[in-house]
DNA sequence: TCCTGCGATGCCCCGAGAGTATCAATTTCC
DNA sequence: GGAAATTGATACTCTCGGGGCATCGCAGGA
C-alpha cells in the first residue's frame, strides 16, 4: 500500500509556498529556497492542485495572492514557527533544561530536608517546574506506582514493589511540647515522664510503620499512651501542642524552625525513629530532570 | 543542490510518531497507519536522529515516551490538527464562504443603500467578517488604491484610476429642517426660498464633485448660500438640524428613517444630485467574498 | 519589432521511503 | 525448562517522486 497519507501536503510544500508568498516573484524565491525555479513552480501548482484552490494569481509579469493564498499564509505562518522551535525545545527536554516535575511529600520532609534539597535544585534548573503536593505516605506510593507523580519524600516503611529509594533521614525522634507544660525544664525526658501527657499524632493509615514504632516505643517504656488527637497535615499538629492541647513526636532537625511558645526535648530511652526517604520508579527511566532532582536529594543526604 | 533542508524532519514522522505514542506498540501503529512495521521502526529512529534525542525508551516487549517524547506530542498534537483543518478551510475562503472584507462608506450610504445591502449579504453569507468603516469619499478612493480595503461606497465624483465603480442610487436632493421651521408646512419648496437659511455641509475636502454641485444649485436659484457649519461625520449634521441649527441636503430615500423634530422637504427647482456608487479594485481579481457582496449591491442596484 | 525576463513544461537522474524476509531478544505457556 | 510466540531492528531491493537542466510561451519595454 503505497503512499497512503493523511495529508495532502507536505512540509516542504508550507515552506516553499510560505517563501513565494513573502517575495511574490518564483525566481527569487527558489533562489532563496536554494532549488531551481522549475521545482518551486511544480511545488505550487502540487499544493494548489492538492487543495484544490488557486492560491496565487500569476501572469507571466506578476504574481499575486489570491484570497485563500493569504489564509493560508496566515495559517501555516504560526506552524511553522512552532516547528521551527522543536528541535532545541526538545533537547532542553531531553537535557533536563526544562521540564516538569511532579512530586509529593510528607509534612516531615518538608519540615526537614525538603526546603533545602528544593532552594539547590532550583538553583541548578530554573526551567523545571515543580508541582508539590503534600501526601501521606500510603498514597505517594499508589500516586508513584500509577505514574501520577514523578518522585516522593516520604517515610519508607511501606512496600515499593518497582519503586527505588534513597534514605535521606534517619533520626531519633524527640517531643514537641508547649512552652508553659510542666517538664519544660528538664534537662532529661523519656516517656515514662510523659505518662498521661495527652499526644497529637497522624491518623495510622498514613503510615503504619512509623505509628507502630511509635507505639512500640511506649510499651517499651512501659506507658500506656493516651492519643488526644489524630490529625493532618502535620503542620497542623504542631499547631495543637503550641496551643496546649498535647505533646508530639519530632525530629531535632526540625527544632531548628519551631514557632514560639513550643519547645523540642530529645528522649532518652525508648523513642521511635523517623525516616523519610525519596522514592521513584525505576521504570521508565527517570527522566533528566528527574535525575537532577534525585541528584541534589542524594548530595543533600550526602552531607 | 539536493534536499537542503530547513527542518530536520517531515510531517510524515509527526503523523507516525503520534500513533506510536498513542498506541505504544509498533507493530498496532504500523498497521494503522496502513504501513509495514520496518518502515516505522526506521521512521521513527530517524526522528530522533534527526532531533538528537530519545523519545522512546523501548525494550522488545515494551515501549514508553520519554520526557522529551511527552514533550514532543504535546508540541505536534495542535500543529496537526491545525493542518488537518486547512484544506477545508481554504476552500471555504476560496468559495467566499468564510473570510474577511474591509468596507468603507459614506454617511449617505449608510443612510440609504448600505444597511439593506448588508442585511442580504450577510444572510447569503454569514461566514464573512465585514470591518465597516465610515469615511469621507476622497479617502475611500486613496485607501482602495493603496489596498487598505476591499470595497467602498461612495460619491462617484472622485477620478478613480484602477477602479471600477456600480452605480447604486441617484436622487435630486431636498432638504431637511427643523420641524418649528417657519417654512415647515410649505407644500413646495425652492432654494430662493431658502435665502438667508444657514445651511450645514461637510467639508468641501471630502468630496469636491458634490460640494461644488451644491453651490452650482444655488448659484443658479440666484442665492448667496450661507454656511452655518461645516461637519463630519454626516449623522452629526443631521444633529445640529434637529437641535435648529440650521437646514441641510438629504436625500428621499433617507427621508423615512429621521429622527423626529426634523422633516424633509423636496427641492422644486435647482437641487443638487447625491450618487452612491460602490468600487473596488480590479486588479487582483475580487476575491469570492468580495465578488459575493459586490452581486449583493448589484441586485440592490437592480430593483 | 526585437529583446528581455518570468513562469510553465518535458525529460532524465537518483535518493529516500516502503515492502519482504529475517534476526535477536524477551515473555509466555505447557 | 524449553519451545513457541511476539516484538522491534536490520538487510536488501524496488520504485516513486522531487530536483536539475533545457526549453517553451507569453507579456512588457526600448
Amino acid at each position: 500500500m503505497p503512499r497512503e497519507y493523511q495529508f495532502p501536503f507536505e512540509l516542504r510544500h508550507l515552506i516553499y509556498f510560505r517563501e513565494v508568498a513573502r517575495r511574490l516573484h518564483f525566481r527569487k524565491a527558489a533562489e532563496a529556497l536554494a532549488i531551481a525555479q522549475p521545482a518551486l513552480s511544480r511545488q505550487i501548482a502540487q499544493l494548489e492542485a492538492a487543495l484544490g484552490v488557486r492560491l496565487l494569481n500569476r501572469s507571466s509579469r506578476r504574481v499575486e495572492l489570491t484570497a485563500a493564498g493569504t489564509a493560508f499564509v496566515q495559517r501555516i505562518e504560526p506552524v511553522l514557527a512552532t516547528l521551527q522551535r522543536v528541535p532545541a525545545d526538545m533537547r532542553a527536554v531531553a537535557e533536563g533544561r526544562v521540564g516538569r516535575l511532579r512530586v509529593a511529600f510528607t509534612g516531615l520532609a518538608m519540615a526537614t530536608v525538603l526546603p533545602e534539597i528544593l532552594r539547590g535544585f532550583h538553583r541548578n534548573f530554573p526551567g523545571i517546574r515543580l508541582e508539590l503536593n503534600e501526601s501521606p505516605t500510603s498514597l505517594q506510593v499508589a500516586a508513584l506506582q500509577a505514574g501520577e507523580i514523578d518522585c516522593g519524600f516520604f517515610h519508607p516503611d511501606a512496600s515499593t514493589t518497582g519503586i527505588e529509594t534513597t534514605l535521606l533521614l534517619r533520626e531519633r525522634n524527640g517531643v514537641l511540647l508547649p512552652a508553659d507544660h510542666p517538664l519544660r525544664s528538664r534537662k532529661s525526658l523519656n516517656l515514662r515522664d510523659l505518662e498521661g501527657c495527652p499526644f497529637v499524632l497522624f491518623p495510622r493509615a498514613n503510615n503504619p510503620g512509623f505509628y507502630d514504632r511509635v507505639l512500640a516505643a511506649f510499651a517499651a517504656s512501659g506507658v500506656t499512651p493516651q492519643i488526644a488527637e489524630e490529625i493532618w497535615p502535620r503542620s497542623n499538629g504542631v499547631g495543637l501542642v503550641r496551643a496546649g492541647v498535647g505533646a508530639t513526636f519530632a525530629c531535632p532537625s526540625e527544632a531548628r524552625h519551631l514557632p514560639d511558645k513550643v519547645v523540642f526535648h530529645k528522649l532518652s530511652g525508648p523513642a521511635p525513629e523517623s525516616r523519610v526517604v525519596v522514592g521513584w520508579r525505576t521504570s521508565p527511566a527517570p527522566a533528566p530532570a528527574l535525575e537532577a532532582l534525585l541528584q541534589a536529594a542524594a548530595a543533600h543526604a550526602a552531607r
